[in-house]
RNA sequence: GCCGAAGUGGUGGAACUGGCAGACGCGCUGGACUCAAAAUCCAGUGGGGCUCAAACCCCGUGCGGGUUCGACUCCCGCCUUCGGCACCA
């Protein structure tokens, strides 16, 4: 016997399949087809670290076994290749960033070719590849036709030092990441799609596919769809009124005061009639340099200002209310101010007890003197004239009625969910594909003039004024309007990294084509996606945008499925050893690239399957890796001991039907540890007897190799099996055969074990009964006393208790 | 603060739908092989009690209660850790 040599076999067997294009999707579209998807990765300069290969390997094993059981399988990979650390590098080394990202690509290539990835490398797809962007751009223009993009003011971050409009990773703790500067808000007219117009259709279509819990959960909760009234509070003496959301209308009389955003522009309106503007001014301030996320973190101590000379009234009490400016409002959810029942919302009760504001109770049911009563459930309204006497629930809907008849507000429907910033003032985006002529306003490019290719540029920096680099560029900005022939200019921003990555799955499906995003017959054969898998940190940007836009290309006729993925899993992140997060900082990486060298891709990808639930974070171990190496070893020795034949005893083959039914199910369900766990349990049975026959050899070979691909091909051809591995159909087991004849079956006295009988599978509990009277053990917790009941599971259990 | 997930041996983790807790690895201990070591193979390994040994007994799935013949699993209350967050009115 050969030593096993890894490093031998695994080349031999990558070159093999690569030659025979083994992987490669058929066109054959009258077979069954399998849409396999893994997230494309960010070809950064670090190269792959080990939480890479862990939900690769995940979907790799699905596509082999989904192969080897006859499907047409596509499982693609590309490159989601535009973005800031590129483009930071390129600034730093004055390298063109197209010239960083192939190198990047070249080597993940490298790397995740070593691993012998089932990819279908002839479909790969590159977002920076201008026959990709064009139809980035085209989608964009479609979207822009249909009204979906506007322009918007929007604040962005901007550095007082460096000039340059920051992404929100690039602030911490309210500084420059690179100078250590102040970080300002600066106001700029951002383009803006339009999710929130498929909010509701977002939540809906979530009951029709089949994602993890906790990820619809998560996106339903970020959409926040919630139901209430729009109503007005005038205010007092003024022909002006603040408009307001509230979903709990049954609580309108207990509203003693109103918080608005201290950006609310009625403040400015007044500022002359205000009393104490230079308080205002200074609070103010102080908000404007809180990131929203610190002004979520400010639970401790409510802060605000009262506004001097300004009174709202109460529309169902007439009575007069102040108006104060606090953080807790944010401008950006609902309309900007709230009234405020401190009875009845914990934020308002804490505010009000901070500043001595009255607090009424509307709602029988706690004591709201020590704390909000919020419960929707249970309370009867009081002091509320017109509901006075009624549940939550039917107070809700009455005030609602009278607040519509009356014309002081009407039911609407607020969302959390914020419509999505597509603008960025960076180099390494998609161009826009607009243009704007003083006469004619925003003018798309005509189609046929796509892909606009991002010119070269000197210095990737943003511009002084915050503008992107391509604003520089004065022969690239000058340009004729389509419309009208006259001067115009172009768009300067680009797209955020999230467009490219919104609909590369599309892509996939036909990837060279140059006349459509895909060719209509493909993507109605390849479409739904079957199974994508990705990070949890994903659910609510990533997979939220590309079902949006996917949504919208359904409207416009260019994919049949309303949803692109029928289904979504996810991974849990792989820690370093000492059970943090891996980093550079920390010194706890470890790069597949040096586990490939010394143990081999098997080993890395059986141990990256066994290391621990797939959808839980797991410290790397390196004895793990060996002890994986291990098995593949005892595996490799299988070839010693091979004999002709069908399995010899009963009990093998139960265990060999046992084992394939355990397999391809934990293979389709994420446990993939377990199910290599039963793979090594049934070598130590082959072991223990010290022989294998080849049927059960053959058997053994095709379970394991979509985990361990090479090494069971090799061995396939080494003891001599008929074919290649790759071309075996996967085994099928029987279900008369997975039956065991005899079971030990646990007695219980009085609900704990005292012994067990080994009985017949289908025994009685006549059968069982006299067992347990042969039985002098168990017969001694019994004997002298009375039975007082039996439970008796077949097959399961056996409890007798007695007293 | 809110939302979500999770707490099981020295360790990573198993455990069907409420039915023998600790599968399979790692580590450790002992043995075989070796001049020796590594590698490999064999045996043992939750804690405690009683044993030459076995049989057997008690305790044990974050904590406190509860439901049940029977609870890692279900219910109520708490604690801790991790992940997400936009004080969502």
């Amino acid at each position: 016997m050969r030593e096993y040599n890894p490093r031998v076999i695994e080349k031999k067997w990558q070159e093999i399949w690569e030659e025979k294009r083994v992987f490669e999707a058929s066109n054959d579209m009258a077979k069954e087809k399998f849409y396999a998807l893994i997230e494309f990765p960010y070809p950064s300069g670090q190269g792959l670290h080990v939480g890479h290969p862990r939900p690769y390997t995940a979907m790799d094993i699905v596509a082999r076994k989904r192969r080897l059981q006859g499907y047409n399988v596509l499982f693609p990979i590309g490159w989601d290749a535009f973005g800031l650390p590129t483009e930071n590098y390129a600034i730093k080394n004055k390298i063109h960033p197209r010239k960083v990202t192939e190198q990047n690509i070249s080597r993940f290539k490298e790397q995740l070719k070593s691993i012998g990835f089932s990819f279908d490398w002839s479909r790969e797809v590159d977002t920076t590849d201008p026959k990709y962007y064009k139809w980035t751009q085209w989608i964009f223009l479609k979207l822009f036709e249909k009204g979906l993009a506007y322009k918007k003011e929007m604040p962005i971050n901007f550095c007082t030092s460096c000039k340059v409009g920051l992404a929100n990773e690039e602030v911490v703790a309210g500084k420059c990441e690179r100078c250590g500067s102040d970080v300002i808000k600066k106001v700029k007219n951002q383009w803006m799609l339009k999710i929130t117009e498929y909010a509701d259709r977002l939540i809906e279509d979530l009951e029709t596919v089949d994602y993890v819990e906790k990820i619809k959960a998560q996106q339903i909760n970020w959409i926040g769809r919630s139901t209430g009234v729009e109503l007005d509070f005038r205010i007092s003496g003024k022909d002006d009124a603040l408009k307001v959301f509230t979903t709990r209308p049954d609580t309108i009389y207990g509203a003693t005061y109103m918080v608005i955003a201290p950006e609310h522009p009625l403040i400015d309106k007044y500022n002359d009639i205000i009393e104490n503007m230079d308080e205002i001014s200074k609070y103010r301030e102080y908000v404007s340099k809180k990131s929203d996320i610190e002004r979520t973190e400010l639970t401790k101590e409510k802060t605000g200002v009262e506004i001097n000379g300004l009174k709202a009234v109460n529309p169902v009490t007439n009575k007069e209310i102040p108006i104060w400016i606090s953080d807790y409002v944010m401008m950006s959810y609902g309309t900007g101010a709230i009234m405020a029942v401190p009875a009845h919302d914990s934020r308002d009760w804490e505010f009000a007890k901070k500043f001595n504001l009255p607090i009424i109770e509307v709602i029988k049911g706690g004591n709201v003197e020590e704390e909000a009563y919020t419960d929707t459930e249970q309370g009867i309204v009081v002091n509320s004239e017109l509901i006075n006497g009624l549940e939550v629930k039917e107070a809700i809907e009455k005030m609602s009625d009278w607040l519509e008849e009356k014309g002081l507000g009407k039911r609407t429907v607020n969302y959390k969910l914020r419509d999505w910033v597509f603008s960025r003032q960076r180099y390494w985006g998609e161009p826009i594909p607009l243009v704007h002529c003083d006469k004619c306003g925003w003018v798309p490019v005509p189609e046929n003039e796509l892909p606009v290719m991002l010119p070269d540029v000197e210095n990737y920096e943003p511009t002084e004024t915050g503008e992107s680099p391509l604003a520089n560029i004065k022969e690239w900005v000058e340009t004729t309007c389509p419309k009208c022939g006259g001067k115009a200019d172009r768009e300067t921003d680009t797209m955020p990294q999230w467009a490219g990555s919104s609909w590369y799955f599309l892509r996939y499906v036909d990837p060279h084509n140059d006349k459509e995003l895909a060719s209509k017959e493909a993507l109605d054969y390849w479409l739904p996606i079957d199974w994508y898998n990705g990070g949890m940190e994903h659910t609510t940007l990533h997979l939220l945008y590309s079902r949006f836009w996917h949504k919208f290309l359904y409207d416009i006729g260019v994919v049949n499925t309303p949803e692109p993925y029928k289904k979504r899993t996810s991974h849990g992140m792989i820690l370093g050893e000492n059970n943090e997060k891996m980093s550079k900082s920390r010194g706890n990486v470890v790069n597949p690239d040096d586990i490939v060298k010394e143990f081999g891709a098997d080993t890395l990808r059986t141990y990256e399957m066994f290391i621990g639930d797939f959808e839980k974070s797991v410290p790397w171990s390196e004895n793990g890796v060996k002890g994986c190496r291990r098995f593949l070893e005892r595996v490799w020795r299988l070839q010693d001991i091979v004999v002709s034949g069908d399995s010899y005893t009963k009990e093998l083959e139960t265990n060999i039907h046992k084992t394939i039914k355990k397999v391809s199910e934990d293979y389709e369900t994420l446990k993939f540890n377990t199910a290599i766990a039963a793979l090594m349990s049934l070598l130590n049975d082959f072991n223990s007897h010290g022989k294998i026959t080849t049927t059960d050899l053959k058997t053994f070979l095709i379970l394991l190799n979509p985990v361990a691909p090479h090494i069971t091909e090799e061995l396939w051809q080494v003891c001599g099996l008929e074919g290649m591995l790759h071309d075996q159909n996967w085994p099928v087991y029987d279900e008369e055969k997975i039956k065991d004849d005899q079971i030990e079956m646990p007695i219980q006295i009085n609900g704990k074990v005292r012994g067990t009988v080994v009985v017949p599978a289908d025994s009685s509990q006549d059968m069982i009964k006299e067992k347990i009277e042969e039985n002098e053990n168990l017969m001694k917790y019994i004997e002298g006393k009375k039975i007082v009941k039996e439970i008796f599971v077949k097959g399961k259990i056996y409890n007798i208790v007695v007293k």
